[in-house]
DNA sequence: CTGTTAGCGCTTTCAA
DNA sequence: TTGAAAGCGCTAACAG
């Protein structure tokens, strides 16, 4: 680490000045070819790598951008990290990461952090209980997951349509008493709306509805499916994977067979019940979105987009 | 972040020159405690913190990490990370994330990226067909997760402790024949070693071993689980958590009732079979100990030790 | 087109 | 115990 070369040291291998090599470094125009090549030249067999904190220092930024889920462990989030991780490498940003944990004061905590750190930007995995007021600061140089606000960009599943097409496709294979397993209102995108998209498709169509809201954990699917589940009902809705795994292995428990269908498509859920009839979100386009609106932000001003990624039924 | 107080503004302010201010935000002695605490006051007033970049650049460290891990959704790795990270934020030090997938070659152009950035240290999560001359120059900068590797300071489970446990438990609770499912010897640690032991409890107490190492992935665990069932078995040790829920989801679909155990101890299995033994191989203080090692080593050049955590029967 | 010259915010001599 | 001054590696005027 220690005898880095600097663009001094290019400079004089190759013969000119310390702002030719910087020029040549930032692909700024005004350089002969022939010079341009040199130091090129020169930089590539020395295996010359800029120093990101002079750089930083210089007023450029940091290239660094922070990463802010729930939870390491979340199936969904962890599927659109994936695809964050390789898109931020290619531009050159650091990804660093952090774990809220459903806590809203570890989030001001980490951003706080972040702040002092002059970072470039977050990515913040949203849940119920943030306050827009913490976020403020970060309005330009933010992306949203799963969540909108007001002034700020953000990444988002079409919550309506995919359970509008797992109903359509329970609908179609003739279930006509279809129960819902789903989360809290307080959690406005996967609990409130993929609920009343729920109820709008039963309405539209003439079903009863059987609804209950536990959450977001597996256990609360085990423990609360027994609560929708009529003599009748021939099919069960859940609002994610995490659910569903839940309600199926009380359904297991309890030989009760009944066609499960989810939000998730998660690789554990394909593998532990393929016979789930499942909706993918789209979790790695979400990833690669985010990463693209978050770096087109803080490098270009673009505006704050409200992306919403379309699911495709499997 | 635009403006940001500098050590000037701060000395301005409270009346000392810059090097003072540079001393107290170090802690340096020489110092009054008078104009200490009068600096400090003005720090904590203005909310100050001083620029990485700039620090980074005289020379000392930039405070930055990697942590590499095999996959982003590996259970056993998501509670070491989980631990890793408070250590490090603690420590101000910014982790930053990269996934190799098992792929030695992606391994090696992260560490290459790395390289360029600078970094202050690595922790890797150690899969098969790493080359150790990649590793080469990082042996004082690294600590190796589940992998030893001469020269390198190290963070592994105990392999044969876990192992020999639940052997004892199985064998307590009466089974005499017990299968193993486990991980092919190219990996050392949970291939090779897990199975080794498994042998040695089996030979000591005079049982007929029944094995079958088809890998680490779930699906292999269902598929490869019948070789090992015969008709006297009564129980079955996997490797891994991943390979139990494999194999249990083949024993489900086909009504085989046996006692499983498993090494791994995480959430997603305590939820979904509780029945089953498991050890604990102590991720979580695999993490807190990974980050000690590393942070000791890069600070005040700590020998590189080879950790091994003491597993613990559920 | 290219080199020289100032700094960016900090640490680190070196004098006072 | 302190402050002034000299850089760290880089970029950005400003001259040639």
């Amino acid at each position: 680490m220690q005898n880095r070369l600097t663009i001094k040291d290019i400079a004089r291998l190759s013969g000119v000045g310390k702002s030719t090599v910087s020029r040549v470094l930032n692909n700024e125009s005004g350089v002969s070819a022939r010079t341009r090549e040199r130091v090129e030249a020169v930089m590539q067999q020395e295996g010359f790598s800029p120093s990101r904190s002079a750089r930083a220092m210089r007023g450029q930024s940091d290239k660094v951008v922070a990463i802010i889920v729930t939870r390491l462990d979340s199936l969904s989030e962890n599927l659109a990290v994936q695809t964050m991780l390789p898109g931020l490498y290619q531009q050159g940003y650091d990804p660093i990461m952090m774990e809220s944990q459903f806590d809203p004061e570890l989030v001001e905590e980490h951003l706080g952090m972040l702040k002092r750190r002059n970072i470039d930007g977050v990515i913040l995995f949203g849940f119920t209980g943030i306050s827009e007021k913490i976020l403020q600061p970060w309005q330009a140089t933010m992306v949203l997951m799963a969540r909108e606000a007001k002034g700020f960009a953000s990444v988002c599943y079409d919550d309506e349509g995919a359970i509008t097409s797992l109903m359509a496709k329970l609908y179609s294979q003739g279930h006509r008493h279809i129960s819902f397993l789903g989360v809290p209102h307080t959690d406005v995108t996967t609990g409130l709306r993929r609920h009343e998209a729920y109820l709008a498709f039963c309405k539209k169509h003439g079903l009863t509805p059987k609804v209950a809201l536990p959450g977001l954990a597996m256990k609360q699917g085990y423990e609360h499916v027994a609560e929708v589940l009529l003599p009748e009902t021939t099919a069960l809705l859940c609002a994610t994977d995490t659910l569903a795994l839940g309600a199926s292995k009380y359904l297991q428990e309890h030989q009760a067979s009944l066609q499960l269908a989810s939000v998730g498509n998660t690789p554990l859920m394909k593998f532990l019940h393929p016979e789930i009839i499942t909706v993918d979100p789209g979790y790695a386009e979400a990833g690669r979105q985010a990463v693209l609106q978050l770096i087109g932000q803080v490098t270009q001003a673009r505006d704050l987009r409200q992306i919403v990624i379309p699911s495709t039924l499997q």
